[in-house]
DNA sequence: CGTTTTTGACCCGCGC
DNA sequence: GCGCGGGTCAAAAACG
């Protein structure tokens, strides 16, 4: 397995786009003989690997600073200049020995270093800018999130009044979530559940915990006190829901709760990645306990478990597309009745975050304006989620393959309801859930998104046109905005260790005040370099 | 030797 | 009721 995450290290390092631009050697990385492995059998998905990179690619350009005032070695690589070894480590004596130097071998020295200084500069000043572009798209989604949620409430209301249904909204989640979901569902009037009173009453003022309903389970569960969302899988309701599918002994917990009147037992999330190797890494440890002829495949299906903690039900489905057999189908239900790392959380959050976002897109469908007019043709919009009402359980399925550019929706089946996930562009959508329904009209969506659109336009183009942009912008952003203290330390080597390391240290602590952005961060590109071949 | 993977058997739901 | 397909179990094998 270490190989396997070594490799994964390989396939995302961002390393390479640094040093490539950066043009200095780093023989530290060179020593690697990973670096060179073609074979990836394992993908690291939402990978913190970034950030432990980040930080070594960091300290390295520390190192490299204290090199150059040393006499960098590095620059002993490149040939400049051997003897500026001796003049910085012991200048006393080297003023004698560079008066016969060259004059400008100092000037040259000098020059390097002021350049280095100056690059050094300008990399805090794009870290600081970066960073409040960040927080300024952060302020900026929340108002949106709360004007939306504000017009949602009203024109569902409007809507409710005159229709006399329930709250479709209600009824799409919970068909995604049995359990008692929040914010939205103060639309609907009948829900008298205690749990959701609880749940709305948390979030009574804004629905921008829309996503987390889950989530305030798992922060109830993991850290009591704390606001931070922690997800850790984005069909969360399913640890009581996943049993429900064969298993009677967990349902019975489940079906006190929901009773018999929900319909849907679980809903599933789906991420189609591009992918040579066999899995991708999520944060968490599994085992294989099936595989599985599919029909209409000739590519097995495996079924995994989570092994993280005893007795966590999630489990997760591998199979390659039987169109396209680079693109791998990972299929998440249940949710992990154990703290989970950063990355899980990661990716949770993502899926969560989509499978809300799908859903009220549907809702929004259902209304007769599709989901699609309130993301339109966003530039970031380089994903897509699906939402399979023909399947046997609900399934969101986030579609990475797809180029940036491409045109979403070209795969939508008409069964689906469907719209782009802007994975790059509203990063904290999948952290932070600030998720926006889209039940309101679309023109004031369409202003206030393309305003935020203009923000990150300029930074998702670049993602966009290069990959190892994407990996290596992933590290800059993880380290500004503060990794999680137990990626930092621990994730040096690989994924799973880095979770073994973190030894089931609390989602929570890994989402610090401020470190939920570290979070997306680490989502977001790293799906984004998901869909990037490798090869 | 403990853990993980493999793989055939079994169970269950669904459609006919 | 039967067959099919998906999902899971569990013993054996493989692995580290």
């Amino acid at each position: 397995m270490e190989k396997h995450h070594r490799r994964e290290l390989t396939f995302l390092h961002s390393g390479d786009f640094l040093r490539q631009n950066s043009g200095v050697p780093d023989r530290s990385l060179d020593d690697s003989s990973d670096h060179v492995k073609p074979r990836i059998k394992e993908m690291d998905f939402f990978s913190t690997q970034y950030q432990s990179h980040d930080h070594h690619q960091e300290s390295k350009t520390d190192d490299d600073d204290n090199n150059n005032n040393n006499g960098s070695s590095l620059f002993v690589d490149s040939g400049v200049n051997i003897g500026l070894n001796l003049l910085s480590s012991s200048p006393g004596v080297s003023r004698a020995t560079n008066e016969e130097k060259p004059v400008n071998s100092n000037a040259e020295e000098g020059a390097l270093k002021i350049e280095l200084e100056t690059l050094n500069e300008e990399n805090r000043r794009l870290r600081s800018t970066l960073d409040q572009i960040t927080k300024n798209y952060n302020e900026l989604q929340g108002q949106l999130c709360m004007a939306l949620q504000k017009k949602a409430h009203r024109n569902q209301e409007q809507k409710d009044a005159v229709n006399g249904m329930p709250s479709t909204i209600m009824s799409v989640q919970q068909f995604m979530d049995p359990r008692p979901s929040a914010p939205l569902d103060v639309n609907e009037p009948s829900v008298s559940d205690d749990k959701t009173q609880e749940l709305s009453a948390a979030s009574q003022e804004n629905a921008m915990e829309v996503v987390s309903n889950e989530r305030d389970h798992r922060m109830v569960q993991s850290m009591p006190g704390k606001h931070v969302s922690i997800d850790d899988g984005g069909t969360d309701q399913s640890s009581q829901s996943w049993g429900s599918l064969k298993s009677p002994k967990l349902d019975q917990s489940k079906s006190e709760e929901q009773g018999s009147e929900v319909p849907f037992r679980k809903a599933r999330v789906s991420i189609r990645a591009r992918s040579e190797a066999p899995l991708i890494s999520d944060g968490c440890q599994w085992r294989k306990y099936g595989q599985k002829m599919a029909k209409g495949n000739p590519c097995p299906r495996a079924y995994y478990r989570c092994t993280m903690a005893v007795g966590c039900p999630v489990r997760k489905q591998v199979q390659r597309c039987a169109d396209d057999k680079s693109v791998l189908i990972t299929t998440y239900e249940g949710n992990h009745n154990h703290p989970l790392p950063a990355v899980a959380t990661a990716i949770a959050n993502t899926t969560s975050a989509a499978a809300a976002m799908l859903l009220s897109g549907s809702t929004k469908s259902k209304d007769g304006l599709p989901s699609s007019a309130y993301f339109p043709s966003l530039p970031y919009a380089s994903s897509m989620a699906t939402l399979s009402a023909s399947a046997p359980f609900p399934t969101i399925t986030l579609d990475l393959t797809q180029g940036p550019n491409a045109v979403p929706f070209l795969r939508q089946p008409p069964s689906t309801a469907s719209f782009p996930l802007p994975l790059h562009g509203y990063p904290q959508l999948l952290g932070n859930t600030m998720f926006a329904p889209p039940k309101v009209p679309s023109s004031p969506t369409m202003q206030l998104g393309q305003r935020s659109a203009s923000m990150v336009e300029t930074v998702t183009a670049a993602i966009t046109s290069d990959p190892n942009f994407t990996a290596a912008l992933a590290a800059a952003i993880s380290t500004i905005m503060g990794a999680p203290p137990g990626n930092n330390g621990n994730s040096k080597v690989n994924n799973d260790e880095n979770n073994n390391s973190s030894n089931g240290v609390p989602a929570p602590a890994l989402a610090a005040p401020g470190s939920p952005q570290a979070q997306q961060s680490c989502t977001t590109f790293s799906t984004k370099a998901c869909s990037n071949k490798p090869g």
